[in-house]
DNA sequence: ATCTAAGCGAGACGGTACGTCTTGTCTTAGG
DNA sequence: CCTAAGACAAGACGTACCGTCTCGCTTAGAT
């Protein structure tokens, strides 16, 4: 998925996937150890014990490269029916959340102002990111206007905004703890719930 | 307040005021053109007809010259009492949106950034946007406590979450259009005062 | 000639000998078009419509496959006898003209070069240019010593620097045109004559 | 000599000549150690402890900067006259002699490939050697015709060619030693007058 | 009316990363 | 074992940018 220009049909000797993974691992270890902004192509390369070339044959920039070792291929790809609107909404935020807590330091910010910065990074987010995530809720939205559970359908934009907003502000913004998270989540769930007019929790009160 | 290292105390020329505005207004053109990446110091002084140490006589980094420049000093620092929980609430959620919708292209994200990747930056960062948001979040619980409109004190963190979150993922994740955010945050004020436990507007009750 | 491998005994797919006739063919147009420097193997194996590796099973380097190529094979291989010292040595010193001034652009100069920095190279460079021409030149002395025509014997070297010396400056380092050489490789003649204590044609003894 | 762009009038930082100093020193002694082919600018740069930046500012390429901190400002500046032809071509001989061995290992050699491949650094081989060299043969002939010493006056190129040639070749093409030049520029000399058509050394023999 | 300390525009400085390029080797699949 | 195609490790190239420093000059307030 990470492949920039495949082989047309064959010929040549074939891209070696130790080097994909070689690379992966060097770009995760000097996240986790220098940072976004401080991770050198040059350093990638040495620690994965790669020439600079076999990078840039698989990564136009190295934005796309981080991008593409982090981003999982399979993000959000399936959404089971998991039997109500609340368990479903569940898991999406839960996938989000651990998504966004998963890369080390200032990755998601670094990787978010770089995707406001190049346009062909802008496209691969939007098609393998926020496509997914858009399709996901629109299928839950459906699954829940079948089980009746929907008093109104609330526009999907704004229902993705409200689920990942307060994620993304909670660890990157106000900088809280992520072991705090399944506190947050529980709260927005409550929160998303309202906004559908479903019915709320007030049994439980 | 962008002050960096103020004269001692008195001797040699006073600083030209006129400079400061030069630099300001360079800053905002560039963002605007080239957007944050693509910013450069050389750029800012040819710009502002100004040299480079004029810069850096006010501003420590590229980074923290374009933080001066854009964030308001008195940001949220007032926040009168507008009545009731509600409008206090859409009051703060209103500067915010403001606050994060007019700066040009990736300004945000790309400061975001580098909040997280420059220590100093973020203290900065902390002092002069958080805390203030934070006190004022604060400031409104108590009021409306006062009021009796809390059922349950909700944790300000959270709410602060809740209220800036889904903002800037409109306008940073999804890149949704910055005119339909009234519509955005009219039904994040419902979320934020369903958590609250305050009355909802809802017929169901 | 210009083989370096030679298959050890046979057994497997023969070398096909087109491959070695593109390969030349190669070469000597991009030396035309784009000159020592800029000429690749990655372009002259696409040229030549062949592998990298089937350049380089025959030639070590780019620099030996560049001289294997523009070397003639028999290049003063035999020096036949003229009749006298004059016509040997103008038979000499066209050959080394010819040898110098049919190579494209700045081929010599940039061979040259790497026979300075390539030990391989410049043994090559010894074995099949250097000495085949020291030995006709001994030949050439001793003819002349045997009809008598020597009044001294010249240093063979300072005779072959003489002899291959201006034609190199005028080609190489003056950049004069290659169509007069004539006229300076007949002054050349007459220069190595007086210096063998030959008689002059002058007319002033 | 060596700057590339100059200062327009004033204003801004002077160059420093310390640098164009550490940079000369620099290549010298990694000519020296290293040979041409393998000195690379980032070892120049750090040899001189200088950024890259700096010696870009002075030499737009890596040939540049090395040609133009071997050729000598003065090269053949001055050719005074020293009272008969012989004895002013005997200085210009010797100071080519010297120009071409001074420089270490494979580096005129080198230097000359260059010269061929980029037109920007011919014409600054033209201008600043060639020039020269050609513009005192001319004095020197002309001070000869004065003195009634040429029967015919030679081809200043042809002169040029014969002279510089030889040691050349001796140099570079034969890799003789350098501690036997003076013998090979005195019968040159002799060669050289030969061609002039000049009175032959014919007393002394 | 000087003196003096700091500001000013311009631009050179050291350092460092980027992305491109080339070389010579290696690895496929097929003849 | 040969072939075409092309991936591979290594590392140099020239560009760009940052934040500092240096030049000659200007501008005030203190003497």
């Amino acid at each position: 998925m990470s492949v920039r220009k495949q082989a047309r049909t064959q010929g040549g000797r074939p891209r070696d996937s130790r080097v994909d993974e070689a690379i992966a691992s060097a770009v995760r270890e000097l996240l986790t150890e220098v940072g976004y902004t401080r991770l050198t192509m040059a350093e990638v390369a040495a620690r994965a014990g790669v020439g600079k070339a076999a990078i840039y044959r698989r990564h136009a920039t190295k934005q796309e490269m981080i991008f593409d070792v982090l981003l999982p291929d399979k993000f959000l790809a399936v959404a089971p029916d998991r039997g109500s609107l609340r368990a479903d909404l569940a898991a999406v935020i839960a996938e989000i959340a651990d998504t966004m807590a998963s890369p080390p330091g200032g990755t998601v910010p670094g990787l978010l102002a770089d995707v406001h910065a190049d346009p062909a990074l802008r496209d691969r987010f939007v098609e393998r990111y926020l496509g997914f995530q858009r399709q996901t809720l629109a299928e839950i939205l459906d699954r829940a206007t079948a089980r009746g559970e929907l008093a109104v359908r609330p526009d999907p934009a704004a229902l993705n905004a409200l689920l990942v907003g307060p994620v993304f502000a909670w660890l990157f913004l106000l900088r809280e703890s992520p072991e705090q998270l399944p506190t947050l989540t529980s709260a927005l769930l409550d929160a998303a719930l309202a906004l559908t007019g479903a019915a709320l929790p007030a049994p439980s009160r």
